[in-house]
DNA sequence: GTGGTCTAGACCACA
DNA sequence: GTGGTCTAGACCACA
């Protein structure tokens, strides 16, 4: 359901919340389905389960999930979520283009590399 | 000539290399010309010289400058250091890009972020 | 696991660099494998761990290794490194060899010299 | 006569040594000849005079220059020099070829090497 | 425990 | 004065 790069310099509990999110968002893991319980995905990642309970904490402090005290973690309603996190998206691209716009890199393109983004079917 | 934000989460040393990186790219600091001793630098900012120094060894290695024991750093020529580097930051984009489509950010909405974003004079 | 040389004018960082160099294109330490961790090998070679650092931050930038923050250092593939390094240490023979030459040693002195060293089992 | 290239990671009076060195040797400056003041040197190569100073020092030292007080320094007869310059370079060689063998390089690659290197006219 | 950043300060080679 | 290496030691984020 869920996999780690370790090649990647982000933190693992960070790309276990980014994992988490997308799923959530994309209706994956709809409102109120539970979550993997931190042992069962500490095993099955390989991970420290302290790591697992920091992402989840974290996820539940941006609202994705709630947990209930002795059944689990579960998703909540992301109906607010979407635009919030969509706002702080939009922030983290300004800062990239802004980097781009003091290299030198123009307008157009930026905008040919939104559109190969999109036109490209994948990735 | 650079500042530094303390409240920023990059390490010191990450914002005096993005700084010179753009200094250069932009001709500021034009091929030749040398750069402010490592000492100087670290009274100027109040930092430590051993922070500079691992900075300075950085924009060596990625071909920015080149340090002469006994002379100082000098900036380099950066033809060729253009193209890697838009490059890099080519991918970088296309990273945060490919992070809103899975949010479910559309085309348009990026379109509409780039152009905000160099029409609007500055940031 | 690895020795230093006080004697040799090279820096500590750079022998830690060459002997992890070897080892990893040896074999010794194949993909995947932990590095030592900083702070244990600091103690083992009665040695400031900030050098350790060092060398182990050049190795990860040259493609070794790749480190994971509380986890610790491992053992990248190598397979493209080794054609690479090959290259590098060609251009240093070449090097030394057209400095021969200027020195008016004979082709046929630097072909002994190669047999002698090959032929001798070790050194 | 001489050229010093900043980008090079040997000290400024190493190459000077070795640029002198090569054409003692190679005749181009015959025994008895005089050297380029330091001054004229320095103000040629815009150098401080320390690090010319410090070179000649050097050569003295090694046998190919002697200087005459008030007059200048002159090269002086090389015979014995180019054994003891030989040996030097034949370690210096055989360090490079030990680092190669351990990096798994093959006798008959090396030997390749030799070969170019000699038979391809220059460089 | 792991790696990563930073400071303070010494000492060296080089120009 | 210049860059480069190294130590000692603190503190942080992460697992």
């Amino acid at each position: 359901m869920i996999t780690i790069d370790y090649r990647d310099r982000k933190p693992i509990y960070e790309q276990i919340i980014e994992r988490f999110q997308v799923l959530i968002i994309k209706g994956v893991l709809p409102a109120g389905s539970q979550m993997p319980s931190v042992r069962s995905l500490a095993v099955e990642l390989s991970i420290n389960p302290n790591t697992i309970q920091k992402a989840y904490m974290l996820l539940e402090q941006q609202g994705y999930i709630y947990s209930v005290k002795g059944r689990g973690s579960f998703v909540s309603e992301t109906e607010g979520l979407v635009k919030e996190q969509k706002m702080e998206w939009q922030r983290e691209l300004r800062d990239v283009l802004i980097k781009g716009r003091e290299f030198g890199i123009s307008e157009e393109e930026c905008l040919e590399t939104v559109r190969k983004c999109f036109g490209g079917g994948d990735l």
